[in-house]
RNA sequence: GGAAAGAUGCCGGAGUGGUCGAACGGGACGGUCUCGAAAACCGUUGUACGGGCAACUGUACCGAGGGUUCGAAUCCCUCUCUUUCCGCCA
């Protein structure tokens, strides 16, 4: 959520800001400021009454103490006539206050300086300023590319396939049971799940996260604080009976736990990681883009999350991507880094870097992670803050990445990675899935 | 699910109508002492919003929401949550 007191300083380069996300609401800036201006003044009128009351309240206690009761009634009179007026200022501001609420929580966050803006519309060209050798997609940049596709030949089969051949995932066993989207794991294919968050769990703790496991059911207030409602309701289950909402990421709990905390400075960076079952909806999605493990209803994901000081984060968003990519490397997987163009943010973030594998046999780029830096946004929903060198409270900036999303990067190991014997796992992953090969 | 008790500041815990943003203790922070540390002693220690260049000042907040009252942490109502006991159960 944004902060008012920002709007206010300076509407006109907001409104900039949000044009570059796409954002077509442009008015509810000026429709924020002019209420937040009438809000003030409600409120000074209603503080200056109820400062009346407060010392004519005292006035009469101590008329009764001296024994002076016509003049204590006399008083009295008068702070009954104040209380009047001050109930018809309440509900106006009290209503004020609400639409102010809604208003302020639709706008997204601003999108960071260093987001790519796609300049000359109208040429049927793409041309981004400031970013000139790079490959362009959609606005996209692709920044950097790694590792190497492999070849396979022509006969190659796509993950589903794999997974049915080798007896690791159930598709529709899944159906059966929950219904479409919703894998089960089998046999090696379920200890290659618990060996790759295990993994990747060691491998966020040695970099100096701390590991939590969270809640995977949320209250609407977390839900909240995130970013995920209201923007993203449609995309979470919900248990109705308890206004509960099944998390789409462990972002959502985990940047929670420091809810409503005021840390000291000293205590920052906050490094945590955790891995959760993810659960999406994903309404409307359809095709072959849902085929095998491309697009599920639930599934694993390994999360990091920081808390830092604010004229730290872009560093911290750069050490994090740097983190994630060598992760990747060490799985041997061909994969791209991404810097997403405003229309394609998440509503809460400032700047984004989306990590593609390659997946052979489709071939296909699958998304794994996305690295966000969120600036204030969700911490001032959830007030997060530290107290600085002169004492002062200031919001702290959130981030956080996938490290890793596991269907797509066992779409890619089982692709990428097949021969006429079997699938062939990266060396880091052999002690932990206790095969070299899986066939 | 049944019964009882409770919810106060960073923590413990007092406070049953005004002088309470809140005693007292602990913690934390700053200082004195010390070669250094501990101990001891002194001091500081809530948040948000508004006004003011500032010193400062106003309002609100004692689980949440309503009510009574000139005045509520304190009285009344509703809700939520927590703890303990019983039942059930992984």
């Amino acid at each position: 959520m944004l902060q008012v007191q920002a709007l206010r300083q300076n509407p006109q380069a907001i409104k900039e800001r949000l044009a570059v996300k796409n954002f077509t609401e442009i008015n509810l800036v000026d429709e924020i400021i002019l209420l937040d201006e009438e809000i003030r003044h409600l409120k000074k009128r209603i503080e200056d009454a109820q400062m009346q009351i407060n010392s004519k309240s005292d006035q009469i206690q101590q008329l009764n103490k001296s024994g002076q009761k016509d003049e204590a009634d006399k008083i009295r009179d008068q702070v009954i006539m104040l209380k009047t007026l001050l109930n018809s200022d309440k509900p106006e501001l009290e209503q004020k206050n609400k639409l102010l609420e809604d208003k302020l929580v639709r706008l997204p966050n601003l999108p960071s300086e260093k987001v790519p803006v796609i300049v000359t519309p109208g040429t049927g060209e793409l041309t981004i300023t400031g970013y000139p050798p790079y490959v362009l997609i959609s606005g996209n940049v692709v920044i950097k590319e790694g590792g190497t596709k492999p070849s396979l030949p022509a006969n190659a089969l796509p993950h589903w396939d794999l997974a049915k051949k080798y007896d690791l995932i159930d598709f529709e066993l899944g159906t059966k049971i929950s219904g479409s989207g919703f894998p089960v794991y089998k046999g090696k294919g379920a200890k290659l799940q618990r060996a790759l968050i295990q993994y990747f769990l060691d491998y966020n703790i040695a970099a100096g996260y701390t590991e939590y496991l969270p809640p995977l059911i949320v209250n609407e207030a977390t839900a909240f604080g995130t970013g995920q409602l209201p923007d993203k309701e449609g995309q979470m289950y919900f248990v109705n009976e308890d206004k509960f909402y099944l998390i789409p990421t462990a972002e959502v709990p985990v940047t929670n736990i420091y809810r409503d905390e005021i840390l000291k400075e000293k205590e920052l960076p906050v490094k945590m990681t955790a891995y959760t079952p993810c659960f999406r909806k994903e309404a409307g999605s359809y095709g072959k883009d849902v085929r095998g493990l491309n697009r599920v209803h639930q599934f694993d994901k390994v999360e990091i999350v920081q808390l830092v000081h604010p004229e730290k984060s872009y560093d911290v968003l750069e050490e994090m991507v740097n983190h994630v990519e060598k992760l990747i490397q060490t799985l041997n997987l061909p994969y791209r880094i991404v810097k997403l163009c405003g229309g394609d943010m998440s509503f809460a973030s400032a700047l984004t870097y989306d990590f593609e594998v390659y997946s052979a046999a489709q071939d296909k780029w699958l998304e794994v992670s996305s690295v966000s830096n969120f600036e204030t946004f969700q911490t001032n929903r959830m007030k997060i803050r530290f107290k600085d060198s002169n004492g002062k409270s200031q919001l702290v900036h959130s981030l956080n990445g996938s490290s890793l999303a596991l269907p797509r990067i066992v779409a890619c190991l089982l692709e990428n990675n097949q021969t006429p014997d079997g699938i062939n796992l990266p060396t880091v992953l052999q002690q932990y899935a206790g095969v070299k090969l899986i066939s």
